[in-house]
RNA sequence: GCCGGGGUAGCUCAGUCGGUAGAGCAGCUGAUUCGUAAUCAGCAGGUCGUCGGUUCAAGUCCGAUCCUCGGCUCCA
């Protein structure tokens, strides 16, 4: 694919991964310029604000007076879109005088451009497509790249249709934001729109339902109801996350959900997180009445953190006690925007594999390494992938540089002694410390965040902690805020479509359901459910009167790893015929053959 | 919270121009006792998210509201 990058200055193809990051790039820049183009003929006040190439795929955000574009428009849009692909224009870029430009754009009533020019430094360019077809140019301005000419902009679709601010701040206007994907060839296009359907087979909210792992409620929302089939997968991965914490060396307390707001003010979070605090006044008072008196107010706690300060700093503590590993699956509530709740992925109710490690400064990189190895061992277990970046001092940042200096040394020492490649996010690190992001990649190559590594300086001297030394003097530990599955609620989800609904033995709800061929063989059946509900295996029993083939379809749209099939042979020779969800027909077994397997491929890999 | 979709039986969905609410699956009952992805018949199931309005008449039109979906925003 040819590109217009040789005639044009001030880009740098380095910035770029790949050649093929770079063409794919011009290409999804330019089709957004043949959106907005299409656009502009259906609707000639369409007033343009900005178009870049996002992940797979484009948007560009327009605003139409008195028109309000619905995802039935899309196809409209998609049809101009290919008379300008047809009409094959070049994508001609120029430098051009700013003040004739903001001229122009003042008279063509395009406020958004306008408003972007003044904030831009020279030079200015303008991308032209002048159209032989039609006579007319179509210009917007644009520092480009693009492809040579809209015919390679031939394998689009427009995708959906979303409500966006201008500059994503909420008192400025919104705009109505146009997404499409694009992709050099049919079939790349075809494979990404397959992609796209798959994914949405696997969307935990579909999955869920089908699978009876939980559901949710107007009277509640924001907070999941763990079904009995989910709560066992919870209960399966919290145990296991917790058991091999205690076995590293942390220790596990519970803490409560509500705290008078002075916490919070010492926490920080009253003035920086109020708004996502669930709160109230204490008291006894109904609706609509003022509370009497002086009350105080109460917050649920929207992180473990503040507890655990009060839990160091509720007696003298000695560097003989560093590092101090303190584990809390607590219930955690955020006070979300209904707008931004989803499925798992966004709740207002949650809990986490949460721990804060105490330890003294020298000690930060050991711990560091130490966490990287779990949050591998974890990861690997499932089968994904991840990239870690560590992120470093933000602009806006507490603490002078020689202890960031420090700081993002540890994380580094921690990242290298463990082999491992890291990027480096520079000043994304929040402004109590560096932190080490974990991107982590499911079956779909579908990038999740759950895991995290933050270094906090500032929480233990708002809470005033301190150890004694062996030098006998105080010191101030530092805290690692970890998690490395993350939320509970987010994680099984991510699982969930990961797996496509079909867990693996260890975390599979239901790992085996016997099912007869026939009453005849009922008794050899419930003695085969009780050999294996003796194992400890979770089993079900299927013994209604169905064709054995009705049975197995049902069973498989439950995705249970294994069906134990009864009929006359099996009762005879005391056997158990199995099919497994993933392999088909296993033939047949003994009874002790099969709970061994299942009992086998039910230990938690890590 | 904001913009735009959506909400009809347990689930998936149909319902035309405003004129007596439908299907498949699931459920229940009965028959059937069957060997690896759907046995047959019958029955039952609904205040069309909720509240209000327009109308002789509202699932359908209007308003409000709740939930949900796609985004924005937020995630110190």
């Amino acid at each position: 694919m040819e590109t217009s990058m040789d005639k044009e200055e001030g880009f740098d193809r380095n910035d770029f991964g790949s050649e093929e990051e770079y063409r794919l790039y011009c290409l999804r820049h330019s089709t957004a310029h043949v959106m907005a183009q299409a656009v502009q003929r259906l609707h000639p006040a369409a007033r343009l604000a900005i178009g870049p190439p996002v992940e797979d795929g484009f948007y560009y955000d327009i605003e139409i007076p008195d028109v309000t574009l619905s995802e039935d428009d899309l196809s409209a849009i998609e049809a101009e879109m290919k008379k300008i692909v047809k009409e094959n224009q070049p994508f001609e870029m120029e430098k051009v005088d700013r003040v004739a430009l903001r001229e122009q754009l003042v008279a063509a009533g395009q406020p958004y451009k306008v408003e972007m020019l003044d904030g831009f430094d020279d030079p200015i360019s303008v991308c032209r497509n002048p159209s032989k077809k039609t006579g007319e140019t179509w210009v917007d301005m644009c520092a480009g790249p693009h492809v040579m000419r809209t015919g390679q902009c031939k394998h689009f679709k427009l995708l959906k249709i979303a409500g966006a601010y201008w500059r994503g701040d909420s008192t400025r206007p919104q705009l109505q934001r146009l997404y499409g994907t694009v992709w050099p060839t049919r079939e790349e296009l075809d494979q990404y729109i397959f992609r796209l359907e798959e994914a949405k087979k696997r969307d935990h909210r579909k999955l869920g339902q089908q699978l009876d792992l939980f559901m949710f409620h107007d009277y509640s929302p924001g907070c999941a109801f763990w079904l009995p089939n989910g709560e066992t997968v919870y209960h399966v991965l919290a145990d296991r996350m917790r058991s091999m914490l205690l076995s590293e060396g942390y220790v596990a307390v519970r803490t409560p959900q509500l705290f008078d707001k002075k916490l919070w003010e010492t926490s920080g979070h009253w003035d920086h997180y109020q708004e996502n605090l669930f709160h109230f006044a204490e008291g006894h008072f109904h609706e609509g009445e003022e509370a009497e008196g002086e009350n105080r107010i109460l917050g649920m706690k929207p992180m473990n953190c503040p507890s655990h300060m009060l839990i160091f700093g509720s007696r003298k503590r000695s560097y003989r006690e560093l590092p101090l590993r303190v584990h809390d699956q607590g219930v955690l509530h955020r006070n979300e925007l209904s707008g931004a709740l989803s499925g798992l992925t966004r709740v207002r109710q949650f809990s986490q594999d949460d721990a804060h490690i105490f330890c003294a400064e020298d000690q930060i990189a050991d711990e560091i390494e130490r966490l990287l190895e779990l949050v591998e061992r974890v990861y690997g277990a499932f089968g994904m992938g991840m990239k870690i970046h560590l992120s470093t001092r933000p602009a806006e940042k507490l603490g002078d540089d020689d202890l960031w200096d420090r700081a993002e040394g540890a994380l580094r020492e921690g990242l290298e002694r463990r082999g491992i490649d890291f990027g480096i996010k520079e000043g994304d690190g929040a402004f109590y410390g560096p932190k080490i992001d974990f991107d982590i990649y499911d079956a779909l190559g579908r990038g999740h965040q759950c895991a995290t590594v933050q270094l906090d300086y500032q929480l233990p001297r708002r809470f005033e902690l301190s150890y004694v030394g062996a030098d006998n003097a105080l010191h101030t530990p530092v805290v690692i805020h970890r998690a490395i599955v993350g939320s509970f609620e987010r994680f099984i989800g991510v699982l969930i479509e990961h797996y496509a609904g079909n867990f693996p033995v260890w975390l599979a709800p239901e790992q085996v359901r016997v099912m007869t061929v026939s009453e005849k063989s009922l008794e050899h059946g419930r003695a085969v459910l009780d050999a294996l509900r003796a194992a400890g295996v979770r089993v079900t029993f299927d013994d209604g009167d169905a064709k054995i083939g009705y049975k197995i379809r049902e069973c498989h749209g439950k995705k249970v790893p294994y069906m134990a099939v009864i009929g006359a042979k099996e009762t005879e020779d005391g056997t158990v015929a199995i099919r497994s969800r993933d392999d088909g027909d296993l033939g047949t077994m003994t009874v002790a053959d099969f709970v061994e397997k299942v009992r086998s491929e039910g230990v938690v890999p890590f």
